[in-house]
RNA sequence: GGGCGAUUAGCUCAGUUGGCUAGAGCGCCUGCCUUACAAGCAGGAUGUCGGGGGUUCAAGUCCCUCAUCGCCCA
């Protein structure tokens, strides 16, 4: 590193440098036979839909900052990566690209499939080769980031160990009675025709309507109105509900009414969840209510639970796909009007529905109202409440085999068993060893998991684990010929008792056997969050022994978003208590959500989205994790505004004017070891001599141990952007700034050279330490050359930096506290200071930098030999002649001055009247200002009797010393 | 509907337990290619800390309230 070099730092060729010799030392690979302290993150696998976003980029190199900071820490450091199957996304995305190329599609392969062919593999097949292509560019988007995960130990969560645990795991749950059928509403998404887990419903609020539709009495005595804003149920309606205390239950609840269209005689019921209507109340319902509602068990959550209080029938009027059916449920479709419906789309029948309303003059009114209603986080379309049979886990039932372990009874102030799988991950919360920063996300965490209801867990889709469940009509349970990890359960079913028998895993032999006796396998796969909920030990081997699971389980910390909380986070704690018997991670960090300029989420709809590697192609990747970690504070968003930028390969690419400032910082650092490269040609450790280093040495030496105590307590404590500016401030506005300006000359001095070079060397050396778990790439390329030009870094006995081939495992700096001096600070602070006093003269003087000048001052007694002995660092960087302090010195004639503290300052031979008097006028008048504010403290009593005295003091000090300014400054005024 | 967060310089953001004249980067103005760096150096200007009220000797910081924006959950 020295001449041949560029002047502007060039990322591509060190990050292909670095990339190699992290690749050739192996230094991703995390050893679980070594002695050291395990430190372990697993990756919230990204999902395999699309390639990484900025938001991943975040994520990520967070993680990285935390894992090369415990490597160098001499920690066992496991970064687990991977990638995850995300069912429902993917299996969407295949299609929709399948469609638009214009290839078969899903609908097709359901339809070989059900004519006895193989479209469900061949359906995979497509899927598989989209996971494939995605699952590496996704792992060479993290690689080129700088992850140094450990890419050995890559897991898919649909790979043979992932698979084996969601096996292991799920026997397990059906062995322990937690996994059971339900028939019952869910959320229903017609467009993919899944089942979806409450989280995966998306709130929106949409403009509609209500309609009011006279239903008449089947004793033709009147009507009675609903009011509904989905008419296209009423074809399901099995009740009428009113509140007991409307005044017109009396004559009312008993009677019959008979349902338009279908002709259906149902009854009016009492229900206490019936508003009551009001046209003058704030609460919306009773607004628009008439006090009749529609019952609609099979098509409403609150229907349903009506149609439970009153034992009413359930009758489904619509096929998966959303369309008005009679083959699922509804049988009375008698009626030519009904017969028309069949067959529609939800929406369409809606139309038809209130159209006949209308025709018939028993649509009495439509009213707009918005309304929030659930979409398909997936495909978007609006949610169906569906009446259907599913697989569910028992969140809140107890398991005793676990009451010894976790206690039992319910948790206090909750209906939550100690012994229940929700128990097993709220206790930790509670107890404290489950820890989030920022710990306000801990509530989010806690209330979901005391308001859990059952989940969900099979999903009709084909890209999955399937359920590794098989069933057979009628109870078979006495099937003794299946030898083995088999579980049979007998559940009712709408045709009578049906058995299941779950298969553990590697039983192949069984499950032939059950095939071949008739047992068909359950065609659904389990949710996606069932294999990710075992993600952090499921990669390790689990449920099998192994070195991995001894050493690196539990992990240390996971690192997400704050949207994963409820989907991944509980599940994770939940399956790691329940299947190893511990939480998988101490620490969950929830960093924010990366917005654009405009506060936007970025999209790929909208355009605004960052891809990581075109912020590697514009500013390095060294740059990106720069900005990206400088960014990272405790707030639930930052904004990162995206312009359009040109490449010099001729590509526009939409990328931030924010990472300048990592671009910026990168250039810097490899100038300053660029610089110090070139002055380094003949360093020799063993001729360090500690006498002759001067103040500034000892200065940047006890700032740079500061900066190590800090920066390692702040990482600690998951402060990303804290530390970072704490080196930046050390390593620009110190090292650069100061430092290396003082070592120039002294590197021209034979006497000097070998201290400046011995400190310059380590202090370099310590710096790229500190940065390298920012700035991987850039740091280890100077590092490499500092290895050749300077192999030993060390201060005499003072202080060794322990060597190493690569940075990446080099010893994390400490043990510097003895160079911490205060006094030594406090005197650079005041060359410093006098220092720019001065340079600010000459700038308001129009003085030619190049010209040199004569300064002097009058200071207190004590301060004057420090000033004088170090009088050429202030000289050196004001670019004077000469320097003079001593107590009581007269102003020269001709001199400008300035009052510093408690020294005045003089700049000889400048003195122009006019502006002289200007500037003194204005320094006044900051003085007064000051002087003003403590007086005023200072005059009222309630503050020197009631404030801490150390603040009293302190006012008291800062009086004496406006007033000493103000008498000096009205001097020199007066003298001009 | 419940919860969380944000509102500080033109922009993006810091500001720990209340305590010196509220900071940084970018942008802006002035002067510099001072042989490490113009992606740089030296200096400068810019704030009724969203509005209102309260607690306190003292509030950007704590409490109440209003407004605007965003997120999570139902």
């Amino acid at each position: 590193m020295s001449e041949q070099l560029s002047t502007v730092y060039e990322p591509k060729q060190i990050e292909a440098d670095a990339i190699a010799i992290w690749k050739k030392g192996n230094h991703f690979h995390a050893d679980a036979g070594a002695d050291a302290k395990a430190y372990t993150i697993v990756i919230p696998p990204p999902n395999v839909t699309a390639a990484l976003h900025l938001g991943h980029a975040l994520n990520n190199t967070l993680q990285d900052i935390m894992i090369r900071t415990k490597r160098m820490q001499q920690r066992a450091t496991l970064w687990m990566p991977g990638t995850d199957h995300a069912g429902i996304a993917t299996q969407t995305i295949v299609d929709k690209s399948l469609l638009s190329e214009g290839k078969p599609s899903l609908v097709d392969y359901r339809k070989i499939e059900a004519e006895g062919g193989n479209g469900r593999q061949e359906f995979i097949q497509h899927v598989q080769d989209w996971k494939d292509e995605f699952e590496s560019r996704i792992l060479g988007q993290l690689k080129s980031m700088g992850c140094s995960c450990d890419w050995d130990r890559t897991r898919f969560t649909m790979d043979e160990v992932c698979a084996k645990a969601v096996r292991t795991n799920f026997f397990n749950l059906f062995k322990d009675g937690l996994i059971y059928r339900g028939k019952r509403l869910v959320n229903w998404d017609p467009a993919t025709q899944t089942v979806l887990a409450d989280d995966e419903v998306e709130h929106r609020s949409v403009a509609g309507f209500f309609w009011y539709m006279q239903y008449p009495l089947a004793d033709g005595t009147g009507h009675v109105t609903v009011a509904t804003t989905r008419p296209e149920t009423m074809l399901g309606d099995t009740a009428i509900a009113m509140n007991p205390t409307d005044p017109r239950a009396k004559a009312l609840v008993g009677k019959m009414v008979r349902l338009p269209i279908v002709g259906r005689e149902i009854p009016i019921i009492a229900d206490e969840h019936v508003v009551l209507p009001n046209p003058e109340s704030d609460d919306e319902k009773a607004k628009f209510s008439t006090g009749f509602l529609k019952v609609t068990p099979a098509h409403d959550p609150d229907d349903w639970a009506i149609g439970q209080r009153h034992d009413l029938e359930i009758i489904n009027v619509m096929a998966p796909d959303g369309s008005i059916s009679d083959k699922h449920g509804w049988e009375d479709c008698d009626t030519e009007e009904a017969q028309n419906l069949l067959g529609m789309d939800r929406f369409e029948a809606r139309e038809a529905i209130v159209e006949w309303f209308r025709q018939e003059k028993l649509l009495e009114d439509i009213r707009e109202y918005d309304h929030e209603v659930g979409h398909s986080y997936r495909s978007h379309v609006p949610i169906e409440p569906y009446l259907s049979d599913q697989w569910y886990i028992a969140v809140k039932k107890a398991i005793p085999h676990l009451a010894e372990k976790f206690g039992k009874g319910d948790i206090e102030g909750t209906d939550v068993p100690a012994n229940s799988l929700a128990g097993l991950a709220l206790a930790p919360i509670l107890d404290g060893r489950l820890k989030f920063t920022p710990e306000r996300y801990a509530k989010t965490y806690q209330s979901w998991l005391e308001n859990l209801r059952d989940w969900p867990i099979s999903r009709q889709l084909w890209w999955g684990h399937q359920i590794p469940v098989w069933s057979k009509q009628g109870n078979c349970q006495t099937a003794e010929k299946y030898d083995g990890d088999v579980k049979f359960e007998t559940m009712d079913s709408d045709e009578g008792p049906v058995t299941y028998a779950c298969v553990g895993p590697g039983n192949e032999a069984i499950e032939k056997q059950l095939e071949a006796d008739g047992w068909a396998r359950d065609d659904d796969v389990l949710d996606t969050w069932f294999s990710s909920a075992l993600w952090p030990f499921s990669t390790m081997g689990w449920p099998d022994d192994t070195p991995e699971m001894n050493k690196f389980y539990p992990g240390d910390v996971l690192c997400t978003a704050r949207e994963i909380i409820t989907l991944w986070v509980s599940r994770m704690v939940m399956m790691g208590q329940y299947c190893v018997g511990d939480i998988p991670f101490k620490d969950v960090y929830i960093h924010a959500m990366i917005q654009d300029g405009k506060g936007r989420k970025m999209s790929k709809s909208l355009g605004n989205g960052i891809d990581p590697l075109v912020a590697i192609d514009s500013h390095g990747a060294d740059a990106m994790r720069f900005t990206l970690a400088s960014m990272t504070t405790d707030t639930q968003d930052v904004r990162m505004p995206v312009a359009p930028m040109e490449l010099p390969d001729g590509r526009t690419v939409n990328t931030s004017p924010k990472f300048d400032i990592g671009r910026n910082f990168c250039n810097k650092l490899w100038n300053a070891s660029r610089f110090a490269m070139m002055n380094l040609e003949g360093v020799d450790a063993e001729k360090f001599d500690d006498k002759l280093m001067t103040i500034s040495d000892k200065w940047i030496l006890s700032r740079l141990a500061n900066t190590v105590g800090e920066v390692s307590e702040l990482l600690d404590g998951f402060k990303f952007n804290e530390p970072l500016n704490a080196i930046y401030r050390f390593f620009w506005n110190d090292l650069c700034d100061w430092y290396l300006e003082w070592a120039k000359p002294r590197m021209q001095d034979d006497e000097q050279r070998q201290t400046a070079q011995n400190v310059l060397a380590f202090v370099l050396d310590q710096t790229v330490r500190l940065l390298h778990p920012f700035l991987p790439f850039i740091t280890e390329g100077i590092f490499q050359k500092l290895n050749e030009i300077a192999p030993s870094r060390k201060l005499g006995d003072m202080i060794e930096a322990a060597g190493s081939d690569a940075l990446i495992t080099a010893q994390w700096p400490n043990g510097m506290d003895a160079f911490i001096d205060p006094d030594v600070e406090e005197s650079i602070t005041m060359i410093q200071t006098l220092t720019r006093s001065i340079r600010e003269i000459r700038n308001q003087y129009n003085i030619p930098p190049s010209k040199k000048l004569a300064a002097s001052a009058d200071c207190p007694e004590g301060c004057d030999k420090m000033l004088t002995e170090n009088s050429d660092l202030i000289c050196v960087l004001a670019n004077l002649e000469s320097f003079d302090a001593r107590p009581n010195a007269e102003k020269p004639a001709n001199a400008a001055a300035a009052i510093v503290d408690e020294i005045q300052l003089f700049l000889h031979d400048v003195i122009d009247p006019e502006a002289e008097r200007k500037r003194l006028e204005k320094q006044k008048q900051q003085i007064e200002n000051g002087l003003k504010g403590v007086q005023a403290k200072l005059g009222n009593e309630n503050f020197v009797t009631r404030a801490k005295p150390e603040v009293v003091a302190q006012a008291k000090d800062k009086l004496a010393e406006f007033t000493e300014q103000l008498q000096a400054i009205e001097k020199l005024i007066a003298e001009i």
